[in-house]
DNA sequence: AGCACGCCGACT
DNA sequence: GTCGGCGTGCTC
């Protein structure tokens, strides 16, 4: 028997089959992973089995051992799928289902064991004499099998009684695969299913739990989409299958997970990147081993093991984190919707802020649209105020503060409640500038201005991670008339201090959520300690539900609004109106006041009239002139390394091979044209790729074009987050 | 990706 | 003379 074989590198020269000899009395099968020779290197290579057949037109040689058997024909065809729709080669794609820190050296991580003790003898006879040994008995006649080191504690006894106990026969020491258990051993209460409103009933009744459908719930903030969530997986549970629920990685917080854990108990999983590799691991076995029937996890959690699924979720699917934006550049609603149509189950997206590409598909009844349109707490929706900084300006107020913010924080303050603040930046000044001769101080191995960081006192770059002290002259021209502008949440804290003094405040953002449980920390902090003010960056708008907090502040709507990117009125709507949800969600109402200086554009307008339709109406429009998602594809070749000719070369040379078959733009240094003393070129294809249109790229890549120069290295993104 | 082969410059 | 730089080519 003859087994095809795919290598696991990631070097595009590899991505095809090698045929290997498998031995008699070895047990390979399609989708096992196997350790094979492999030309002169000197240690084993680890490949995955494709197919098998009779015979081969190579001389082969032989499969050394079967590494464990993680795949089946399905996941092939999946990893197959991945790698012609994301452009990766097939070892690539495969890691993804491997078990957690298996996918380079495959014994990293260990399933973790402790030393069980077991009664072997039901009676205490007569040769027992001992105390400590009766006791031992006893405890265990009572108690089962139990860990060794609880034994000890509880029956205070010393390992060489157990010893003697297991010499003469009545006790048996073994070593139990255990679990690592993430949940943080908490208690857990049990919770029941809640009474729905009329809509959320509606929403779970539309939706079919035994055949492929997609679905959109778009439900205002704080409309109760997880209990539509909760009522379905627990239909779907009853019917005897399984469910994942994919949420973002930021909002995956303890509240979040607490909810699935106190309805459904421990037949949930949790996978996200917090978790150690071992947790990780031991997670994806108890899925894997059909322990745990439901997943809830960020967006890999798409690709654990689960048996017999029988629905996938996604919240919030206008989040960003479910595009990935390493190798391979998938977008987990993408591979959901593939395995949901393989697998005949629904998926169920849902959303305050739908992407517009997913409402453009409902709107075209590829996907069934629900609406939850009321929300559940008495204060109803928030009232939504725009200020205008530029009338600020004009009567002197320089600060960060609008009048209208400013008093309403006071008066939130004195009444007790709290509040939030949204500012986009981090650091304390977001540049520095010369003011003679204009120079702006940027990193020496990346193409971005350094933040000024308060705390350390020095200059930070925030594509590399490089500090630089701070110079009392400028590098340029040596005058000392140098300026910080922009201000970032650093800042922002030292001048709620000035202005509030009265008031505790806390801060949450890269910078302070470092360690581990960074974020729940601060945020139970704010809970718990009834902190006056929580201020901070994109993260704190995420999902969090404080029913205390009746005041929103966002500080700079208009950051968003120049991402450089097409998607920047989308980004600045949904992230202004899910920070705007974050007021009132109790049974007070909720104000959220939004600053601005441009408070006329219509993404801001529509947030004021929480009118997402308003906001769609007018963004598709523009879309659709322009030619931009969802009527087309970009792919962005970025080809980067520390010689710029090189870079520029291999770049035009994949220009010049694509360039008769797509649109694509000449090259181009990328907007960020250095990171890390690495030059950056790029080219933008704008594309319908459909599937002779990805074929046909795909075989470019790998057939046609090679990377020649070995320090240039070329990342293909489709439809990437990041144009920059 | 690794590893070997092979062709060329500059050194104990 | 030969040591070692890296371009090229192959791996079932």
């Amino acid at each position: 028997m003859i087994a095809e074989v795919i290598l696991n590198s990631t070097a595009s020269d590899l991505n095809k089959t090698f045929d290997y000899d498998v031995p008699d009395n070895m047990n390979v099968v399609v989708g096992a992973r196997v350790l094979i020779p492999f030309g002169k290197r000197k240690i084993y290579e680890v490949g995955y089995v494709v197919k098998l057949k009779e015979e081969s037109n190579y001389e082969c040689k032989s499969i050394i051992k079967v590494i464990d058997y993680v795949f089946d024909e399905k996941k092939i065809k999946l990893a197959n799928w991945i790698s012609k729709t994301y452009f990766c080669t097939m070892a690539d794609a495969f890691r993804l289902f491997v078990p957690p820190g298996t996918s380079r050296s495959y014994d990293r991580v260990k399933t973790k064991t402790e030393k069980y003790v077991f009664l072997q003898k039901k009676d205490i006879d007569d040769k027992v004499k001992s105390e400590k040994q009766k006791k031992v008995l006893e405890f265990l006649k009572d108690n089962g099998a139990v860990p060794k080191s609880a034994l000890r504690e509880f029956v205070d006894v010393s390992d060489a009684v157990l010893k003697t106990l297991e010499k003469n026969g009545y006790i048996e020491i073994k070593d139990i695969e255990v679990n690592r258990n993430p949940f943080w051993n908490k208690e857990i209460k049990k919770a029941n299913a809640v009474i729905l409103t009329d809509e959320q009933r509606q929403a779970v009744e539309s939706i079919n739990i035994s055949k492929y459908g997609e679905y959109l719930i778009h439900g205002v903030t704080g409309s109760g989409k997880t209990e539509v969530y909760l009522q379905l997986i627990d239909e779907v549970i009853k019917s005897g299958k399984n469910a994942i629920i994919l949420v973002p990685e930021i909002s995956l917080t303890p509240q979040i997970t607490d909810r699935f854990l106190s309805r459904f108990g421990e037949t949930i999983a949790i996978l996200h990147s917090r978790l150690s590799l071992g947790e990780r691991f031991d997670e994806w076995k108890k899925i894997d081993s059909n322990k745990s029937r439901i997943v809830i996890g960020a967006r890999s959690a798409i690709f654990a093991p689960v048996k017999n699924i029988g629905i996938i979720i996604i919240d919030e699917e206008h989040d960003s984190s479910y595009k990935s934006d390493s190798t391979p550049k998938y977008d987990a609603r993408d591979v959901a919707k593939y395995i949901a149509a393989e697998n005949n189950i629904p998926i169920v997206l849902g959303s305050a802020t739908p992407d517009v590409r997913t409402y453009y598909r409902a709107m075209n009844n590829e996907v069934k649209l629900l609406k939850l349109e009321k929300r559940i707490s008495k204060s109803g929706l928030p009232n939504i105020e725009i200020v205008d900084m530029r009338d600020e300006l004009a009567t002197g107020n320089r600060t960060p503060f609008s009048r209208k913010l400013y008093f309403s924080m006071k008066e939130a303050i004195t009444n007790k409640e709290q509040i939030m603040l949204f500012l986009n930046r981090r650091g304390y000044s977001t540049f520095i500038m010369c003011r003679d001769c204009g120079y702006v101080l940027k990193c020496e191995d990346c193409d971005v201005s350094m933040t000024y960081h308060m705390d350390q006192n020095r200059l930070i770059c925030h594509y590399c991670g490089k500090t630089k002290s701070v110079s009392p002259v400028c590098p340029s021209c040596n005058s000392k008339n140098i300026k910080y502008f922009g201000t970032g949440t650093q800042k922002i804290e030292a001048l709620i201090k000035k202005y509030f003094p009265e008031a505790s405040v806390i801060r949450m953002d890269v910078d302070t959520t470092r360690e581990k449980n960074g974020h729940e920390k601060i945020l139970n902090k704010f809970r718990n300690e009834k902190i006056d003010i929580l201020l901070g960056t994109q993260m704190i708008a995420k999902g969090h539900d404080f029913s205390n907090v009746t005041l929103v502040g966002i500080l700079a709507a208009d950051i968003s609004m120049n991402i450089g990117d097409y998607r920047a009125n989308e980004r600045t709507y949904q992230l202004l109106l899910q920070m705007s949800g974050r007021a009132g969600r109790g049974d007070k109402k909720g104000t959220a006041i939004i600053q601005t200086y441009m408070p006329d554009e219509f993404s801001i307008q529509s947030v004021k009239e929480q009118n997402y339709t308003k906001f769609y109406n007018t963004e598709i429009k523009i879309r659709e002139k322009l030619n931009y998602p969802p009527f087309c594809d970009i792919i962005i070749a970025v080809a980067s390394g520390e010689d710029e000719d090189k870079v520029k070369g291999e770049i035009t040379r994949l220009y010049d091979s694509l360039k008769i078959s797509f649109n694509v733009y000449p090259p181009a240094p990328a907007p960020i044209s250095k990171i890390n003393n690495e030059y950056r070129w790029r080219i933008l294809i704008k594309d319908v790729f459909d599937k002779q249109k990805t074929e046909k790229f795909y075989n470019i890549l790998f057939d046609g074009y090679k990377v020649q120069s070995t320090d240039v290295r070329l990342s293909i993104d489709k439809n990437p987050n990041n144009m920059l």
